[in-house]
This record gives C-alpha cells, sequence and structure tokens, in this order.
DNA sequence: ACTTTGGATCTTTGATCACATAGCCTGCGG
DNA sequence: CCGCAGGCTATGTGATCAAAGATCCAAAGT
C-alpha cells in the first residue's frame, strides 16, 4: 500500500460523509447565527419561530432547535411566553471572548508542546511556509487574505489537536463563535499576523519549551483579539 | 409622591412571578442535566427521544429541546440519523473545566475590585460572618454543610454580578456545569475552604487591589477544583 | 377632563398528536 | 463474502389546542 493512498492513515477512519448531511436544526442553527453575527438584525428584534420557519421553507421544529441553541449560546435572549430576542453584542463581549480563547489556546498549546510528535512539526512548518510562499509570490491575487486565513486556520487547529482535552477545545470552540469567520479576511493587518508570529511559535514546540509555548500563543490571540475589536468598533458593531 | 411608594426605584422591577414558570424544555434539560451529572446513566447509553418522552409525561418537542441543549454542552454525543449517546466525563474533563472557572472568576473579581460599592463589601461581610456563626454555633447540624454551601454560593455570586460583564459570567456558568451543585457539600474540606479563604478575597476587594483580588480569588477556584477531582476520582467517577 | 381599572378580545407562544420520510441495522439468501 | 429487503427509529411536517401576554375600550374614580 503505497503512501499515496488516500484516507490510508491519521486517526480519523471514519467513512467520508458519514456526518456530511447534519440534521436540518443545525443548518437553521448556523445559519441564523452567520445573519446574527453579521449584523442582519439589531438588538431587541423578535425571533418569531413561525416567520422564520416560512421564510426558510421548514417547519418549526428545526427552527426551535436552532433558537434554543442560539439562545444558549447567548446570541438570544428568552422571556417564557413572549418568545426570542436579538440580543446586545457589545465589542467588550467580543473582547471577552477572545480572554477565553487566548487562556485556553494557551493551555492547549503547552500540552501540545510536551507530547506533539516530529510529524506534526512538520505539517506546521509545512502550512508556514506555504504562507509565506504565498507572501512572496502571490502579492497581488485578490483571494490572498481568505488563503492565508484557511493557513491560519489549519495551523491552530493541528495545534489544538495534539492533545486529547475535549473540554477545553469545547471552550475554545465556544468563545470563537462571536465573530463570523468570513470577517478575518478584513481585518487590516490579519495576514500579517499569521505571518509573524507563528514562526515562533512552532520553535517553542519543537523546544517542548511548554511555559514559552503557552505565553507566545496567549500573546498571539490576545493581540489578534485587539486587531478584531478594534476594527468591529471602527466599523460600527452590530 | 413619598419616598415610601412602592416599586419608585430599585434596578429590579420586574413583577413577583415573571419568570417563576419556566418553558418545559428547560424544566426536562435541568432533570436530564442533573441525571447524567449524577451519574445515573453509563457512557454510550443511548438517549431515546421517545423513550425519555414516555418516561417525563411529555411530548417529544421539549425532550427533544433538552437533548440538543445537553449535547451543545458536551454531555451528550450526537450522531445525525442515530440519536442521542450519553458521553464520556473524564476526571480531566472536571479539571479543566474548573480552569476555566478558575480564570473567569478571576477576572471577574479583578473588575469588582475596581468598582464595588462600600454596600456590596458590606454584604460580603454579612455573608461572611454568618458562614463563620454557623461553624461557631451549628456545630452539630446535620444540614451545615447545605447551609454554608447556600453561602458559599451567595458570596461568590455577589462578587460575579458586580460588574456587567455578561460574556464572562456566561463562560462561567458553563464552567460550573459540569458537576452537580448537590455535590460540593459532599467532598470533604468544602466548607472549611469557605471559612478560610473569602476573608482575604473580601480584604482585597476593600483595598481595591485588584491584583491580588484577580489572583485570590483564582487560586481559591483552583483549589476547590483540585478537592472536587480528588473526591470524585476517589469515588469512581461517572 | 384625566387617569385608572377591569375586562373582553386578539395574538402568539408553548406543547401535543398523528403521520410521512428516510437513513441505519439485521438477517436472509445468493 | 456480498447484496438486498424489510423493520426500526430518528427526523421533519402540519394541524390543532390551551394558556399567557398584549391590546383596546368603556366604565369608574379623582
Amino acid at each position: 500500500m503505497s503512501s499515496a493512498e488516500v484516507g490510508s492513515e491519521g486517526p480519523d477512519p471514519r467513512p467520508l460523509a458519514r456526518f456530511a448531511r447534519k440534521k436540518l436544526g443545525e443548518e437553521t442553527t448556523r445559519y441564523l447565527r452567520e445573519l446574527l453575527l453579521s449584523g442582519h438584525y439589531a438588538a431587541g428584534d423578535r425571533m418569531a419561530v413561525h416567520h422564520l420557519a416560512e421564510m426558510l421553507g421548514v417547519s418549526t421544529m428545526p427552527v426551535r432547535e436552532a433558537l434554543v441553541t442560539l439562545a444558549n449560546e447567548g446570541l438570544l435572549e428568552v422571556v417564557p411566553r413572549r418568545g426570542f430576542r436579538v440580543a446586545a453584542m457589545l465589542p467588550r463581549d467580543v473582547a471577552d471572548a477572545f480572554r477565553v480563547h487566548a487562556y485556553t489556546a494557551g493551555l492547549l498549546a503547552e500540552e501540545a508542546a510536551a507530547i506533539i510528535t516530529a510529524d506534526r512539526i512538520a505539517d506546521l512548518r509545512k502550512v508556514q511556509e506555504s504562507v509565506l510562499a504565498m507572501f512572496r509570490d502571490g502579492r497581488g491575487a485578490p483571494d490572498l487574505p481568505l488563503r492565508v486565513e484557511e493557513k491560519n486556520f489549519l495551523f491552530h487547529r493541528i495545534i489544538n489537536h495534539v492533545s486529547d482535552a475535549k473540554r477545553l477545545r469545547w471552550f475554545l470552540r465556544a468563545a470563537t463563535r462571536y465573530v463570523p469567520k468570513s470577517f478575518y479576511e478584513t481585518v487590516p493587518g490579519w495576514m500579517e499576523l499569521t505571518r509573524d508570529r507563528h514562526g515562533a511559535i512552532v520553535d517553542a514546540l519543537e523546544a517542548r519549551d511548554r511555559a514559552a509555548a503557552r505565553r507566545l500563543m496567549e500573546h498571539h490571540v490576545l493581540e489578534a483579539g485587539r486587531m478584531v475589536v478594534e476594527h468591529l468598533t471602527a466599523r460600527g458593531v452590530d
């Protein structure tokens, strides 16, 4: 069996599209969350189940699931017998989410430094080299931010999945839900952060320097968070 | 209009039992979460919607809401078209939740130190005095742990609600969901923690010492977390 | 006259029920 | 060993209902 065999290795042997089709309720959740985060509604607006169900062409059950989920996430407020309303999302909420993001990402990097394998280090270096290559070759490409952001996401994903700290990852994911992914590309200086900060992190991981890995990761995320919040407030928050 | 007018002031003008009756889905969520956390089910057990609905005497919709919520919290795993299963809850998950708990509680204490009023300080002192009184007078009372835990809860609640950092409180609540409230009373040394650690925290708050407030609170919660995890592993986790 | 009170009505949420659909799972036969 | 048929259960739909809130209007009180 050659190394070119697709899916022949890795810790993830599940059939390809097994989870491909999510439940309708989850689709609805993602769609509505995107609407909410992109400022499509104003704080206080009512989210009427019947209305949304009609608008989306689905029945009320998946919509209810979505609204309950979003209320649990804090994007909606619910008062029994009066329904769901859009909650206010202030810059300080986003900033606080980034603090938790930084903290958990720091812990995950610390754990990664203790147990990361040479293979994973190599993966990280490869990702980072491809980012540098993009900066060298693809200067003018209009989709450069998008492609760099993809690599950025992948870079962090690799580190966060080194250890099996499921609960920490749960908090991390919860903390990253308050900014739509598509927003990052539009933040000035975002790409450069990916280019300039990741190298030192990989060095710390390779050196098994847990404290440095944690500190660098925490600072990196906090710096990124400051940029996002600044950009958010500059263009008016939703 | 005299100052004796009822409801003429205060930050809490809502009618008494306005939020008393929650939705059925929330009741169901709380009930099932309690069952899950108290180890009533084993990891991997199926949570069949129909079965639960029958058992609880409600229809499937509130049960679905509850299961979706618990899956979002990570207590259940969901595989589309195959339903919900009880997720494994390891000691390290609880420990990680306590780390986030300690971090967010530390931040909230830091903010509280900057803006807390004399009234609130007085409230905290009163709560703490009542705890000390319980230790002095109520030595033999069988409900002593329960009553001390009530005061403990109140103490932390006051501090966490000084600032209006809604998002931080959201994370705090999320982090405290993985241990049933009724469990704390059974942890050896728990009461003594309430007795011995809270005084210094109030002192720091009164002195407006933000760094000390944060550090003391963070250590306090971490120490408590270590106790809980130890007690959990000692008596076998769920 | 102006505000308040007390309903009567209207609307919407929360919940149930019966049923349709579609993806797993088993077990049978090739 | 493979594939297919049929049962089972999760998922989604639509109609329906009870009850709590919101609205409005007229009568009562100041």
